[in-house]
Order: structure tokens, then C-alpha cells, then sequence
DNA sequence: ATGGGCACCTGGCTGC
DNA sequence: TGCAGCCAGGTGCCCA
């Protein structure tokens, strides 16, 4: 579900019903997730007003008073405000519930998403300390990728999916910013020119903000954070359009596996 | 240092 | 209707 769009759909929507907000308590019902969720902070977290909600990359940053909650989302993961008295759902797996009777409820199906908690500078959290540029700041931009991609051999799509070159691009984000740069997913990304670069960072960055504006891309089931679906999808051009007719060309979309992700790609306008 | 492959886990869809 | 097989938005880690 959750590319950065989605998380940052995510921050917006719960901020004004948590931010400045006192945790009342801290319930796990399933600590399981890809680490194990810290049980002590049923202990830690309530009486702590929460001052601040940020996200680096993929993760969201919850700031308390003594530290910091780094929730992630995973490939299923979803967090709901819903009333503190809610029953919870089969994967409702961790609520955090706020002085106010709000509760920010934690969904995830497959439980590859993580709860953890640090008292460091978060973006110094193993994590997070090798993430590169936020694709949507200045230092993302056409130099940039083109330096971090001279003499790699790896795919431009891996290249682009790869969190330590640029934060936070998925798999439907790097997909769609190739077809709107013009650019092969499988091409050897040190073979790109300036130019190239150029245009694949200007895609990269109008492609997500297009996304976030249209509140995230509904696949399946995604949701915000008070149930509305995501309006991006009706906007993919290629992701999942596998032999359906190019919207600029009409020739059929291809599909090939890189890296284990599936691509989709216009064998004419991308060559 | 780089890149390839695997692992974690559940649910939904397809085809027999 | 049941079941096997395949697929899925992420990413850390191990190995060559």
C-alpha cells in the first residue's frame, strides 16, 4: 500500500488530532511486526504530550517528550483515527490512544511495518542514518542523480528505488517517473546522460507531488487516515497496465521483471 | 563497494 | 466450492 505519498497522506491527516495531544496509553495486541514492538512503552509513552510529526523517507516520526516513535508502514500497513472505544479489527495490531479519546490505530495485514522507539536524534537511527536527499528538496535534483548514478551498472529503476541514492520512491513512483522522463527502467542507470537525469529528478518530484495532492494512490484498499480512498490511481499511466494501449502512443504496455518488482513500460515512448 | 537474491507475512485473485 | 499457485505497494540482510 504505502509509497511516500501515502505516508505523507498519512502525517497530514492524523496531525491535528495528535499533535500537541498527551498519550493516554499505549496497547499492543500483536507485537510482532517486523521487530519486535517495544512492550515497555506502554510504559514510557503515556503522560507524554507528542510536539511534533515528521517523516524522513518512508517513516513516520511520532516526537514525544523523551523520544521519538518511528512507525513504518511496510507494504500493508495503515493508521486510522478512530474513537478509543472502537473494537479493533483482526489486524488492528497497535493503538495509541490520546487524551482526547482519539486512538491512533495501526493496521497491517502482512506485518512487515515496524513500531520502534528511540531516545537519539531519530535520523541518526541505524534506520534511518543512510537514507539519501528527500526527493522533494533541492538536493534532489539532475546533478545529483546523474554523480550518484556515474559508474553504476544496476538498472536506473533499481538505482532510483534505492533508499540510500534517493528516499522514499516505490515501486508505482519509479515505474511512473521513467514514463514521464521517456527513460527504459532497465537501462544501465550510469549510461544516462545529464540530460536524462535531468528529466527523470523533474519527473520523479512532479509525479509524487501529484500524488500526494491527489491524496495517494488507491491499489486494493488504501485509505487515509479517516477512511477516504486515494484519488492517484486514475492517474497511473503505466503501473499495472500491462498490454493495455500507452496513453501517449497507443502501443501495448510491457511488463518485465527488474530486481524482483514487476515494471511496466512503453516500448516506444520509453526507448 | 556493488548488486543479486532471499526473507519476513497474509490475503486476494485466477484457474483447474 | 475447494484448493493450489501466484501475486502484491518495502527493505534489511547475507553472500558473491
Amino acid at each position: 500500500m504505502p509509497e511516500l505519498p501515502e505516508v505523507e497522506t498519512t502525517r497530514r491527516g492524523i496531525s491535528s488530532y495528535i499533535l500537541h495531544h498527551k498519550v493516554h496509553a499505549f496497547k499492543v495486541r500483536e507485537p510482532r511486526l517486523r521487530w519486535p514492538v517495544p512492550t515497555a512503552l506502554a510504559k514510557i509513552l503515556p503522560g507524554q504530550r507528542i510536539d511534533s510529526i515528521k517523516r524522513r523517507a518512508k517513516y513516520l516520526l511520532l516526537g514525544a517528550e523523551t523520544g521519538t516513535l518511528i512507525i513504518h508502514l511496510g507494504m500493508s500497513g495503515s493508521l486510522h483515527i478512530v474513537a478509543a472505544k472502537l473494537a479493533p479489527e483482526t489486524h488492528d495490531h497497535v493503538d495509541i490512544i490520546m487524551d482526547n479519546g482519539q486512538c491512533l490505530r495501526l493496521r497491517d495485514p502482512r506485518r512487515f511495518g515496524a513500531v520502534l522507539w528511540t531516545t537519539q536524534d531519530p535520523c541518526q537511527h541505524p534506520l534511518l542514518r543512510h537514507i539519501g536527499p528527500e526527493p522533494l528538496t533541492k538536493s534532489f535534483s539532475g546533478n545529483y542523480l546523474y554523480r550518484a548514478s556515474r559508474k553504476r551498472r544496476c538498472a536506473i529503476k533499481t538505482l532510483l528505488m534505492n533508499a540510500r541514492i534517493v528516499a522514499g520512491v516505490g515501486n508505482i513512483y519509479a515505474n511512473e517517473a521513467l514514463y514521464h522522463a521517456g527513460i527504459r527502467p532497465g537501462w544501465a542507470a550510469g549510461r544516462l546522460s545529464h540530460q536524462d537525469c535531468g528529466a527523470l529528478a523533474t519527473a520523479v518530484k512532479s509525479t509524487l507531488k501529484q500524488a500526494i495532492r491527489a491524496g495517494g494512490t488507491t491499489l486494493k484498499d488504501f485509505t487515509n487516515s479517516v477512511g477516504q480512498p486515494g484519488y492517484f490511481g486514475q492517474s497511473l499511466q503505466v503501473y499495472g497496465r500491462q498490454d493495455r494501449p500507452c496513453m501517449r502512443c497507443a502501443s501495448p504496455i510491457k511488463r518485465k521483471i527488474i530486481a524482483q518488482r514487476a515494471s511496466y513500460y512503453c516500448p516506444k515512448c520509453q526507448s
